[in-house]
DNA sequence: CGATATGTTGAATACGGTCAAAAAGTGTGG
DNA sequence: CCACACTTTTTGACCGTATTCAACATATCG
């Protein structure tokens, strides 16, 4: 079973970790919880104060409304951490699994200490923070000044390159267990308003998103009707 | 003219900063440069790396589509961190002043290199940044699953929450130089829209906003009707 | 195979956008 | 103090994108 440690030092971890930043911790040791599709691993005003790393699967990050809509925050790959808040009190969203997922869990209080006493530790999670804040902005623009097409291609563009950062994505290609409902959960919309909108892009040939697999087709094109540059993914 | 160091340590700055977690930099000894209203202080795609601090004005973080729209990210407040990046690159956010600005300017790589060798600064950074997030986080379910009225009025809240941590807002009464315009796209809509909205919350006695002047009118009521708690701010 | 989740399509509706113009506010110089 | 220009706010009429509701088709899974 791989630790945190082993994992932090395996190939494409993003561009979040470079290896020897995170010290001698104890929680370094620890080893991954596998959880299984669908699963709930914490909840929105809970009281524990874990952190989360990804090793494995995809999961989603969302939050609730009273209405019972939610808007989902962010889709954690790879490499992400989740859950880190500047003060102690009740976790702010819900992270559930899609697939199966195997996720480090470390303590809220253990990394700040450990950050306290290792600044190379205290950078990393800072970059790491700054890397979502980068990608939240970018969806804070989809959602506010991009229509449902561009929103939607800009959206699947960006999938793919965090994918490939990972090495999860290549020419173009990648597996993507999201339903069209949990699309629309990102994208702020509706699943019917989402499911047409995809119908549109494939029909013009940009790109195709079917049965759990997209495919990039024209990515000129796709960048173009996006609006996307890459560079808030660095 | 107050230095940095002495900022951190002067009263109200939101639960940012607490007291001696910045070490001892050189970059605290800087003094506040001041920006006339309507500004640039830096501008999305440039190259420079400085990260800033705001002292006291009002600003605007946004970013800007091809098509010319734009979207308002944050809108930074005293002891408000602005532009730290994971990588090198270009800036992905311009900053502009609304009213008189102070901000300091340190260099990004001495604050890093600070950071690699002071624990608490990373801290520090770590916090205020995941406390951004939570705020971009809640933008974008304003954006994404909330309507014109509902998030209209949670914006208003927050601001008032936020400016009331810094000891700038009291019994519901705050002074906000936003025009309707950058209201507008702060929240994703259009300044028509955004009128009428203000308008309805006007006139159903919820929050009044006019002259540069917010006031809450029914607390209860408007805190419903957009759905607020406070915890992200914390 | 039946049950449930997911995807697709159509028709009616609504929320917010667009365009245009007027009213009110702000600042500047004569 | 007024005239002029400019910005900001307000209002009206019309339009379009996305939502809603509903039905049906197609996977997926025990």
């Amino acid at each position: 079973m791989q630790t945190l440690l082993q994992f932090i030092h395996s190939h494409p971890v993003g561009g979040t970790f470079s290896k020897d930043d995170w010290g001698n911790n104890d929680f370094l040791g620890v080893t991954a919880r596998i959880y299984k599709p669908h699963s709930v691993i914490c909840r929105q005003d809970d009281n524990n104060d874990g952190i989360f790393i990804v090793k494995s699967g995809w999961a989603l990050l969302y939050r609730g409304l009273l209405d019972g809509e939610r808007q989902i925050i962010d889709t954690p790959l790879r490499g992400d951490i989740v859950g880190f808040r500047s003060v102690d009190g009740p976790r702010l969203a819900s992270l559930a699994s899609i697939t199966e997922l195997a996720v480090y869990e470390i303590s809220s209080k253990k990394l700040v200490e450990a950050i306290l006493s290792e600044g190379r530790l205290g950078k990393t999670i800072a970059c790491s923070l700054a890397r979502l804040n980068a990608i939240l902005a970018e969806h804070l623009m989809n959602a506010g000044r991009r229509n449902a097409m561009s929103r939607t291609a800009h959206f699947l563009l960006e999938l793919e390159e965090r994918l490939s950062s990972v090495g999860l994505s290549a020419h173009g290609r990648y597996e993507c267990p999201l339903t069209q409902h949990e699309l629309a959960d990102i994208l702020g919309m509706t699943t019917v308003h989402l499911n047409r909108t995809l119908g549109e892009l494939r029909k013009a040939d940009l790109v195709a998103f079917r049965a759990g697999h997209v495919e990039v087709i024209n990515r000129k094109k796709l960048v173009k009707t996006a609006g996307f540059d890459s560079e808030y993914l660095r």
